[in-house]
RNA sequence: GCGCCCGUAGCUCAGCCGGAUAGAGCGUCGGACUUCUAAUCCGAGGGUCGGGGGUUCGAAUCCCUCCGGGCGCGCCA
């Protein structure tokens, strides 16, 4: 990458500078640059002098002390020293044109990297229960999660999508016997309405369907069994329509890992062994609890009741071994900030059984709150009020959504209003870059029709010397940096912000410059650069899930 | 009370591993369609980056503190 390209020059410089008794190098700093906001500060500037010439006071003179002795090189136009001591590089025109080029090529593999080459990170999102319909909360962890999904494999990583189905526990008793209440009820049988049950019309409706499809079979069971029974069928309902909502929504999980089978198969049990085995437990009250305040968490927690049953905890630490045991080298999980309470004794818990902290990264995506107009609503599955992912997809279409979700940070909470997503759908961003691809596409069309080539390696980048076509160049370029950035900070919204600017600037290039115009030559190097910039936005896109179309 | 997150333009938010004159979209106002897609473009207006202190050559960014908002503090999940 040019980054590095530049970081050796500045280190022989350095180097350099030492030997000639300019400055006293103790040890080598490290060499950062960034992209100025200002044109006019070149397309790379470093620090260096700054820090190197910390309390002479004369960092200018450093940096052209460095700048004399830059080794040549054929990507470095010229540098400068501005501002307290920066040294701004603008590249030459036959290093951009180059990246051009292989932009433009899509069988190039720009844009891509390979820090990741070699590490497997398992990525655990969405994970929500199965007890009803996705809401457009887990629409934001759906698009976020595989938006970072997709940005790990492009830097290297090998990337499992994986979905914790949480299809044991109380919240699925009660969902069992919300369904039961209805399903009995049809077949003339009253029972209580169950305490904290679940109030949705889907629950009315999948007794219905159950009904439909198993007749009464269940009815004349024990209540045990019938619970289970209708458990088993009502959560492999809900837990297809959740899929398939997903997969509508553009996300595929790799692995849907259940925490029934974690009881059944006994990794429960053996987890709170293991954890025993390292004399991490104690027992207190007829239970036994984790000791978990050992490891940075404020206090120990229960993993066994004294009724002899297992809590959540029990099975986070019994999933956590699981996926160590699977062989991932980094753990990702993507929580709703409601659960941030709990991340100090999943890194207890990390800690405490050698897997490491630093292989386990909790990202708390912030509270989604949903309104209607003025209405403030809860979210609750329980409570019956959500807005359903389906239907955010039906009303805005999934490339609006899932830009929506993507253009903000995760640390940046949500008030997501269905009657103003609607009724903004039309002015969606999206549309905007959507329309550069489709507008360059069309382009591109007549420029085939005109006979007028596209081949990168042939093309007379050179003729392209208007400062919007300079603009262009320049911002397709950045791109490469950007993917690394966005996927070390796990951070889709920097793609989004990137694709946002590069239609902006390739707007820009349409108005001041003809495409296909009489002179064959030129028109070939312009449309070079409207495939180099329609790859770079398809790409882009493509790493946030939503489409590039040829026409609108 | 303790912990985590947030506070940037009228609104919704970027920027935050310190960097040069703080940005975008929407909204408002004023312009531009016989020319490759006007779902576009150009221009204007709009800011004590919550307040205060500190570190630094340099702070929206780091530290402390206060104020305001959200969330969480179960042998619930």
């Amino acid at each position: 990458m040019i980054v590095d390209t530049l970081s050796q020059l500045v280190r022989a410089a350095l180097h350099g500078a030492a030997s000639d008794g300019v400055l006293r190098l103790d040890d080598v700093p490290g060499i950062d640059f960034e992209r100025p906001k200002r044109k006019d500060h070149g397309d790379f500037a470093t620090n260096i002098a700054l820090v190197v010439a910390r309390g002479t006071g004369k960092p200018r003179d450093v940096a052209q002390a460095l700048i004399e002795r830059l080794p040549a090189s054929d990507v470095v136009d010229a540098v400068e020293v501005a501002g307290p001591g920066f040294m701004n590089f603008r590249l030459s025109a036959a290093w951009l044109h180059d990246v051009v080029r292989r932009a433009a090529q899509h069988s190039s593999d720009f844009g891509r990297h390979s820090v990741g080459v070699g590490t497997k990170v398992n990525l655990e999102f969405v994970s929500a229960n199965p007890t009803g319909p996705l809401n457009v909360v887990s629409g934001r962890h759906a698009a976020v999660g595989d938006a970072m999904a997709r940005l790990l494999e492009a830097v290297g990583y090998g990337v499992t999508r994986e979905f914790y189905v949480n299809d044991a526990g109380r919240q699925v008793e009660i969902f069992a016997r919300s369904v039961e209440f209805h399903y009995l009820k049809r077949h003339g049988v009253d029972v209580a309405w169950p305490e904290d049950g679940y109030r949705g019309d889907y629950v009315a409706e999948l007794a219905e369907t159950i009904a439909r499809e198993s007749g009464d079979r269940f009815v004349d069971m024990s209540d045990d069994e019938r619970l289970q029974a209708l458990a088993a069928v009502a959560l492999d309902k809900e837990l297809s329509g959740i899929r398939s909502t997903l997969e509508r929504f553009g996300t595929h999980f790799d692995v849907w890992f259940s925490e029934r089978q974690l009881h059944a198969n006994n990794s429960i049990k053996q987890a709170v062994e293991t954890l025993e085995a390292k004399d991490l437990i104690e027992q207190r009250e007829g239970a036994k609890w984790f000791r978990s305040s050992e490891f940075g968490d404020d206090k120990d927690r229960v993993v066994v009741r004294s009724n002899g049953t297992p809590t959540y905890t029990a099975s986070d630490v019994a999933y956590i071994l699981d996926k160590v045991a699977r062989g991932f080298d980094q753990l990702i999980y993507l929580w709703g900030a409601d659960h941030h309470g709990t991340v100090p004794r999943l890194m207890a818990a990390a800690e405490a059984l050698g897997i490491g902290r630093e292989r386990v990264k909790v990202l708390l995506v912030q509270i989604v709150s949903l309104s209607s107009g003025a209405e403030t609503l809860k979210g609750s599955k329980r409570a019956g009020v959500y807005v359903l992912l389906d239907d955010l997809i039906a009303e805005v279409g999934v490339d609006a959504a899932r830009y929506t979700f993507l253009t903000r940070s995760i640390d940046a909470p949500l008030d997501f209003d269905i009657a103003l997503a609607k009724e903004q759908a039309p002015e969606n961003p999206v549309f905007y870059v959507q329309y550069a691809h489709a507008r360059i596409s069309s382009i591109l069309r007549r420029a085939d029709e005109q006979g007028i080539g596209v081949d990168a390696a042939s093309a007379p980048l050179g003729l392209l010397t208007h400062p919007s076509e300079d603009d262009l160049m320049r911002k397709l370029v950045t791109y490469e940096e950007v993917v690394l950035e966005a996927a070390e900070a796990l951070a889709p919204q920097r793609i989004t912000r990137f694709v946002e600017e590069l239609a902006s600037t390739f707007s820009a290039f349409y108005r001041d410059c003809q495409v296909l115009t009489e002179d064959a030559e030129l028109s070939h190097a312009r449309a070079v650069l409207c495939v180099a910039t329609r790859r770079v936005i398809a790409d882009g896109l493509a790493l946030l899930g939503v489409s590039s179309p040829e026409r609108m």
